[in-house]
DNA sequence: GCCAACGTTGGC
DNA sequence: GCCAACGTTGGC
């Protein structure tokens, strides 16, 4: 069982809205190093932590899924009234791909991303470097821990 | 809304 | 294969 931390702008994809439908395809993924993560590396039971970039209610890790199929082609390729078709993948080759994801727990609190920082453990993942560009970041074990037992802690004073 | 950082594209 | 222009991500 690998580990993950899925991010998405709650103004697209809360999980609010992932808590409502329970089960969601994670779609929209155009980026190519997270389509052979999705590809190469993600299995049905994998966990994700969920979290919420540019985020008002606050930027950080809010909840945990669970990765309930394999990689699939991504259908909102192929629609140009999705919000991001591309033209020119092969239906017959397709170039992206997504997965679909179940809720599984939501956080107590949101875990912010100052808070992600100060942790030890997540100081070499890119999710703390600036300028990242991956969407699905893969966690370590003990990265994945570090955050679930921040979670269940209270807030430190600075939030 | 601004802007830094990065990936992608395309001219050469 | 280089690199400038462009688009996107995402923190602030």
């Amino acid at each position: 069982m690998k580990r993950w931390l899925f991010k998405s702008e709650p103004t697209e994809f809360s999980i609010d809205d992932l808590e409502r439908v329970r089960v969601e395809p994670w779609d929209g993924v155009r980026n190519y190093q997270v389509r052979n993560m999705l590809r190469d590396q993600m299995q049905v039971g994998d966990r994700a932590l969920f979290y919420h970039s540019n985020a008002a209610s606050g930027t950080g890790a809010v909840g945990v899924m669970e990765v309930v199929s394999a990689a699939y082609p991504d259908p909102t390729q192929f629609d140009p009234q999705s919000a991001h078709p591309d033209l020119q993948s092969d239906p017959n080759d397709p170039r992206w791909l997504c997965v679909d994801v179940a809720f599984m727990a939501r956080f107590p609190r949101v875990v912010s991303l100052p808070e992600l920082r100060s942790l030890p453990s997540l100081g070499d993942s890119p999710l703390v470097r600036p300028g990242n560009r991956l969407s699905i970041i893969p966690l370590t074990a003990v990265q994945y821990q570090a955050i679930i037992r921040a979670a269940k802690k209270a807030p430190s004073r600075q939030g």
